[in-house]
DNA sequence: ACACGCATTGGACTAAAGTCCAATTTATTT
DNA sequence: AAATAAATTGGACTTTAGTCCAATGCGTGT
């Protein structure tokens, strides 16, 4: 039910765009899947959907720039490409400055097609794996026990044990072990490790 | 010479353009500079100079595109607010593919102008402050001997004293050596403020 | 009541890091 | 040739951190 695998998304009323630009992206072997409103995509579309969408500006109902919002409001981040017979000025800035990877017009060059939706494929893989990345931290950060994450915020703001334990009312040995668990917890070989996870995973120090 | 407070830099080869600018901006209390051209502009602006540049799109010479063009090249990283009269949507995607902040149409509201100068403005103070602590980090990393850039890498990779002596073929003392004087060069008073230091300075890990 | 996870602590060490003082070797600079 | 910076190393300790084994007090769920 979810295409783990990448795949463009065309969104566009008009059946002969679709059709042709299935064709195309096809042809350089690309996984494509149409959708003739902003609506249908909005009804199947979830956040692990990957790849990239190519959406007309102008449809009945909603409109591109809508179901750009829309879904960035819903957490799907794929990037976005539009595409448009009749675009103005203001609606290419609102998109790119929401984020687009380009604002295209009809008729479009076959292969600056090609080349914005390889542009946005990247984006989506770069931006994945980031987020596996994060993703992966959080879930060893969730084993951690509340006191063991009150002294991993002691640890990476450079306290001493001995300091942790008097700012948190407790005997240093108890600090040693709590630091020994998060670092086994946490699969860090070494404090330079440990921060750089905190640091990545968005950790504040203290102070 | 160099104006070091941030001002709104606005080129435009109107000359009533620029005067109608420089009496809304200055109205609001911000300090203003017009230039009748790109080319003006670029003989005069440093790196140093701070704020915002507002530029019309469409000029005799050098344009608005070619303008932002030649200030990346040049290192000057000046936000840049675009002005036209006649914009398309291949230039103002070109402008904010390019990082531009906004790319306006004249007749702008001047509400409209006011907003995209206060967020060109507060971008570009951000920039700074960033750039401003990065320089500070590189500058004491300048003070740093080869080998003790060296052991410090070692240091933030997580390295034990007694491996890196080892890695380079010296004694655990010295290394310790260089470690005390690595935290005092940087000025760091934990292994964890020396890591992220390390990290903003874009320092590589061994491995 | 009993198991279990969590937080704590002690004892006894081992290992790693940091701190002073002192000294040598090797380039480089003046 | 004297001076200076850089890289090294030793000795002698003091602090910190990490490691095992063992044990206690407390809620929670079964």
């Amino acid at each position: 039910m979810i295409p783990a695998r990448p795949t463009v998304y065309v969104v566009d009323d008009d059946p002969s765009v679709r059709l042709a630009m299935e064709r195309l992206l096809k042809s350089v072997g690309l996984t494509v899947k149409t959708f003739a409103s902003a609506q249908e995509f909005l009804d199947q579309t979830t956040p692990e959907w990957s790849g990239c969408l190519i959406v007309d500006l102008r449809m009945p109902g909603i409109g591109g720039l809508d179901l750009q919002d829309q879904l960035t409001a819903r957490q799907v981040r794929l990037p976005v490409i539009f595409l448009t017979g009749y675009g103005t000025v203001p609606a290419s800035v609102r998109a790119m400055k929401a984020g687009a990877v380009d604002f295209l017009e009809k008729p479009v060059d076959d292969q600056t097609l090609l080349d914005a939706v390889h542009k946005a494929l990247e984006r989506d893989r770069g931006a994945r794996r980031n987020q596996a990345e994060i993703q992966v931290l959080h879930q060893r950060l969730a084993t951690l026990t509340p006191r063991e994450y009150e002294v991993l915020t002691f640890i990476i703001s450079g306290r001493l044990n001995k300091q942790a334990a008097a700012e948190l009312g407790t005997a240093e040995k108890t600090i040693k072990v709590h630091r020994a668990r998060i670092m086994e917890k946490l699969q860090c070989a070494s404090l330079a490790e440990l921060v750089r996870l905190a640091e990545k995973a968005g950790i504040k120090t203290l102070d």
